[in-house]
DNA sequence: GAATTATTGTACGTCAACGTTTAATAAATC
DNA sequence: GATTTATTAAACGTTGACGTACAATAATTC
């Protein structure tokens, strides 16, 4: 097994299990929410003494907030790595909804908004990070593209944030709320695709150079 | 006291009582959620014994259908007296829209929301009837406000729902998602009013008369 | 090899909440 | 008044899960 290097005495945490503790963990509480999961479970899960999990994360709360800086980081990750090329400002678009729905929408991302959305009232700094990590990135992302449509005189945008709003809204409609309620299941690539190309002609007509939108 | 109509022997049971029970059981599955809230808590802020909680309702999971079934029937009611009344398109828009955002982002309904989230992988059927109650009704007056737009000339639409998901798009932009993460108060009705108008001066150019729009 | 910390299995203490039981009383029908 | 059902208060059984304790063993440093 790899190990850390030793920084104090003694056997060292096997950073190991301390990986397999936290996926099982990520799939106890996507799949069942923060109270009906065990901790009993998710040890048995990853193959590993209860006690162990209690020796790496202290109890259920600090495991579950684990989870979560995990999962956002991933994400912040996955974003940074959406570099804009050089395309028309159509296709950029059409990329960048692309990635984002189909992130949003998927199952996955679903029941970890879930669980974020059942806890916030409690932990609103793990529903916040999750936010700075995901989307706001993808805001930032869509102003920059939608700015360099205004630079090449293809856009007239009065309000740079909320014509990214406007993409955003167009992009999800209602699909987020009716995934959310379990009523869409994993959407396939064309169906996201088709949505995406919509919301952006809407888009694109909308703020088409010469129109005024306040 | 008023009583129901005696339909069997005995002491017929309480109907006041029943109300009571619903209305603690809201409050506390609002604020806590259905894990969190406690059958004892609700019976006695009610005002009433446990056992008659269990005289009730069966269970905790019956009095959660309750809620949830008392809630979607409000809101089915609050939604079929929007009569659109006969004004502009333009006007039309804007009332139903600051009926449904102020609705759906009003700090009772996320919670609400909340609630059905988290417990939509358990019981599908409940989210279905909420979805079904609101926003689903909600997105036919809204087919009906674009269907006249057409009919006047106003409006170019090759796709009436797909239209109507835009409009609501545009309303929602990501709002309701900080909303649902607790990164968003309670909206005072002049920031509605102008997330609406915006959405609405949006929609309305990008679905003008001689648009194609696919 | 000595000292130190991690891991495991098992067992346990604790606690909170669901749901039931019981005995007494209240409200209704006949 | 007899019967039947509802309501209450209090106590109880049960369950499930969190978190800890203990003794034995493994891994690591010095």
């Amino acid at each position: 097994m790899i190990q850390d290097l030793p920084l104090s005495l003694g056997r060292p945490k096997d950073s190991a299990k301390r990986e397999l503790i936290l996926s099982a963990a990520e799939t106890a509480f996507f799949a069942q929410g923060f109270s009906a999961a065990t901790i009993e479970r998710i040890a048995a899960d990853a193959g590993v003494s209860k006690v162990t999990v209690y020796g790496h994360f202290g109890d259920k709360e600090t495991l579950f907030e684990a989870v979560v800086t995990r999962e956002a980081d991933q994400i912040k990750a996955a974003v940074a790595q959406l570099v804009t090329a050089d395309l028309s400002l159509e296709q950029s678009l059409i990329n960048l909804g692309e990635v984002f729905i189909g992130f949003v929408l998927s199952p996955r991302i679903i029941n970890f908004d879930r669980l974020l959305v059942a806890e916030a009232v409690k932990n609103p700094g793990l529903a916040k990070r999750f936010m700075t990590a995901g989307p706001h990135q993808i805001k930032r992302l869509l102003e920059t593209i939608i700015a360099r449509g205004v630079q090449s005189g293809e856009l007239t945008v009065p309000d740079l944030p909320k014509a990214a709003e406007d993409m955003a809204g167009l992009w999800f409609g209602m699909a987020k709320m009716e995934a959310q309620m379990g009523l869409l299941g994993a959407l396939p690539p064309d169906i996201i695709s088709a949505r995406v190309r919509h919301g952006v002609m809407v888009f694109l007509r909308a703020y088409a150079r010469g129109a005024v939108v306040g």
